[in-house]
DNA sequence: ACAAATTAAATGTATCTACATTAAATGTTG
DNA sequence: CAACATTTAATGTAGATACATTTAATTTGT
């Protein structure tokens, strides 16, 4: 279905903001999805998605801090979901040999044949979702990587304008 | 940036793994950065994404039950949201002549009012946001209805197994 | 017409998120 | 080296979300 009939908006104020919404909505429709095949888990998404980084780590140790900027959404606090996980025995906690501040954390055993058995409810999922051609995704992923793009030009010159405000208080 | 580079994964189960993660990176993406614009309103998404639904009405009352069909996050609780909006006096709850259940929602002069003032804040996001040519916006939304696509034909089948079952049922 | 089923909205609740603060370890600079 | 700033992780918290339940009104089936 089109986005204006999902949302039954037949206007919208500019193409952009079509496209904006439709990305929206069909992530919000992803993560419905993926949350439903998760649950009989027991795993929240954003719990699954720190066990895959884990185990991608393979077997090298990740700090909290390298774990949240690797998450798909930075704002769930790292700290706590590995709280969760180290409760359900799924990953381990260490202190990192070279900065105390820091703590490693590490996929347990137990943790990687769960997410062995839930490859291939991943699997089951993309199947069901394998309607896109390949030219379709390779385009979805290289508009989407341009749409982002600007980001780091605003916190560029965010930036600029922090250091010379520096220079001019260093002056004052 | 590169979804790969962006999450340091260097490899994906699947193509089509990769572009579902990239379109869920990117909305939340989308969904900080639109917040943040947000916050010095005092509105968050699911308020704002009400209350633009309610303006689309243009004058003609909405049930909370309608908003909530027309909300790009379905798990908002829709009932709870327009609380929030009327305590601020941006909306107004009514009784449905027609049916005594339902309430009819109304966005108040003053909503109309914050809603223009918004209206150039997400005209400046936009603007930021334009570096998508019209045939590039084309395509993402194009290609993300068509894997939301499957969707209905999941629920049909479930639907025509639930009628199959009240048959059997029935007959028993 | 009446009992049962369904629908609409509100509410109870546990959990999660967003944001600020804290505490400890490390870096930096005079 | 000592004072200050920064980094890392944990925690406190208000508010939001997810999910189940409740309450009231309407629809359906007999």
């Amino acid at each position: 279905m089109k986005i204006e009939d999902e949302i039954q908006q037949k206007e919208f104020s500019s193409p952009m903001q079509k496209t904006v919404i439709n990305i929206i909505f069909t992530a919000n429709w992803l993560n419905l999805k993926f949350s439903q095949a998760l649950k009989h888990y027991d795993l929240s998404l954003p719990q699954y998605n720190v066990l895959r980084i884990l185990r991608g780590q393979k077997g090298c140790p990740a700090t909290v801090n390298s774990i949240t900027e690797r998450m798909l959404d930075k704002s769930s606090n790292a700290s706590r979901l590995v709280d969760k996980l180290k409760a359900k025995g799924l990953v381990d906690r260490r202190e990192c040999p070279n900065d105390r501040r820091a703590v490693d954390i590490l996929i347990t055993d137990k943790g990687l044949i769960l997410l062995k058995e839930l490859d291939k409810e991943i699997l089951h999922f993309d199947e069901k979702l394998q309607k896109l051609e390949p030219d379709e995704m390779r385009a979805v992923n290289e508009i989407l990587d341009k749409l982002r793009q600007n980001d780091t030009d605003i916190e560029k010159s965010e930036d600029v304008i922090k250091v010379s405000n520096k220079e001019v208080t260093g002056v004052v």
